[in-house]
DNA sequence: CGTATGACGTGCA
DNA sequence: GTGCACGCCATAC
């Protein structure tokens, strides 16, 4: 596993239950600023149960996607009370 | 090693 | 406010 994916994993792991973290703000944690892009890629490379990829979503607060589907992510950000634009 | 793609973000029309 | 295009990092082939 590369560096970047173990803190990338590892900040998402971090997020608290009711709150979620932007791709560039785990990205940005992560010590690369620019690679949100690699966020995403490896999150769903690494769909960790332990990871609660579905916190992660696009700046402008949409959930962006799931490898279990948008759908469930939605619903699972709901039911912890995530504010996002699917509300 | 080089090319193509992706769970994105920002800028412009 | 919406839609399209470009740029970015990392991974896969």
């Amino acid at each position: 596993m590369s560096e970047f994916e173990d803190k990338v994993l590892r900040i998402v792991k971090k997020i608290p239950p009711g709150k979620t973290m932007s791709y560039k703000q785990v990205a940005e944690k992560a010590g690369s600023p620019k690679a949100w892009r690699a966020v995403g890629s490896c999150l769903k490379k690494n769909n960790n149960p332990a990871i609660p990829c579905h916190r992660v979503i696009k700046s402008d607060g949409s959930p962006g996607g799931y490898n279990k589907g948008r759908k469930l992510k939605i619903k699972k950000l709901k039911q912890e009370g995530a504010q996002i634009k699917e509300l």
